[in-house]
DNA sequence: CGTAAGGTTGATAGGATTCAATGTACGTGG
DNA sequence: CCACGTACATTGAATCCTATCAACCTTACG
């Protein structure tokens, strides 16, 4: 569908090691070195389905270029996002046969490509390699369940406060610096559990205390003040916003 | 302070072999095999802390007999529960150097201890068992995503049902079966992201459907309709609860 | 039997959703 | 190039759900 093979040439180890630096966590350069002989590069045009629930599960992927987003969707249509994939970021292996998530493009995307089976091969192959796999893994759940404490115990404010943060923080944007985020404010609010019209209202309370500024255009937010947004995002009755 | 060495001769092989059945997924025998060389069996009384949050993490932990959680406490006093341990299945190996979560037992409890190197042992040893730590953690990463979808998008009485569904089902209870949950309405709320009178309320609300029957005795319910409860779960207007 | 800890129930308030209307950017075709 | 339509965002008003506060009840236990 939206799907197409991206020229080789375009993305090759030259690109993929640059990308390397600016990642937060998972990838070790070890896991890298393996992956890139193995993978495949494909693209991915806005908003274009990588894997559904219930695929069958055959690839895990890496993101190179772009965002990803990895959501559940409820038999009453309601959604929940569970995961924003940046680039350097691996994900799709957290399913046994059958994928139990939805992985989608929010822009355009370029994502390697790789077997299954590979995942065995580095267990195989050196105790490092399998090392940084479980790391990534442990890191994996870890953010999950930080995410789980938003969703249960923080209020609106704080949710939306909490992910200008961390995705300020993932970016290292500091204050002044523009934070380019391509998801729709329906993606916003899937992620954080929330209504689009209050996460739109809790935009423009922030806006209005002056922590942030928000673009016309689209996906663009100022960072004003990356403290006051971690205040905020702590307690935000304590920080006198509610 | 309440923790204390139980008598090796309580916990040996022969309890652990007939716990290995009743477990849903983590347990391969594989690691078992490894595992019950080098572990020391601790006991803890009721609502004794295993591990906090800062904590060094030196050890990780395999659950023998009665029930753990796992929280994550916020800095306004507000808790989230992002885990419950039931017998046999592995926890304390998330975090990096320091734990991010508190570990505290339910009822009494008898705990496995082994020091984390054995982790990178596994690695070094057959890949067999590389695989299936690999797969324990994905399918905790996995559980720990539907905690994240209830959390974020369902409602107080599905939240209820879906746990009440969830530990039925896992501890393989059919209807007229007794459930016996030694937490307090605190830790269900807790876990729910929930207060504890919504709690006791939807718990009310579940019984006068006739779904469950609350034991005067705390801790123990009945499983009067396994199914209705699901539906409940996936969808409490539609079956005609609110 | 009395006290303490935990659970339930009621009344009220508050925060988030829902429904509805308006606003704004963007792309298409006249 | 402007008009118009579509998609998305914002704002307002009303409703609903859950939290909070308070009282009362129950169970466990000395």
């Amino acid at each position: 569908m939206f799907q197409y093979r991206v020229l080789s040439a375009g993305v090759t180890a030259d690109t993929l090691s640059c990308k390397v630096q600016d990642i937060s966590a998972p990838n070790e350069a070890t896991i890298l070195a393996l992956l890139d002989r193995l993978g495949i590069d494909l693209g991915f045009a806005r908003h274009a389905v990588i894997f559904q629930e219930k695929d069958q599960a055959a690839h895990f992927y890496r993101l190179v270029k772009g965002t990803v987003q990895l959501s559940k969707l409820r038999i009453n249509g309601r959604r929940q996002i569970v995961r924003l994939v940046l680039p350097g970021d691996l994900f799709g292996f957290e399913a046994d046969e059958l994928r139990r998530l939805t992985a989608e493009s929010l822009d355009e995307a370029v994502v390697a490509q790789y077997p299954t089976e590979v995942l065995d091969q580095i267990g195989n192959g050196s105790p490092q390699l399998h090392r940084a796999v479980m790391r990534f893994l442990r890191l994996q759940l870890f953010s999950t369940q930080e995410h789980a404490v938003m969703l249960g115990r923080q209020t609106a404010l704080e949710r939306v406060a909490a992910f200008l943060h961390l995705l300020a923080k993932r970016k290292n944007i500091k204050n002044g610096g523009v934070l380019m985020l391509p998801m729709r404010r329906r993606d916003f609010a899937d992620y954080l559990g929330l209504s689009v019209e209050t996460v739109s209202r809790m935009l423009t309370k922030l806006k209005d205390a002056g922590l942030i500024a928000v673009s016309k255009n689209h996906g663009k937010f100022v960072i004003r003040d990356i403290d006051s947004l971690e205040d905020v995002m702590l307690d935000a009755k304590a920080y006198g916003l509610s």
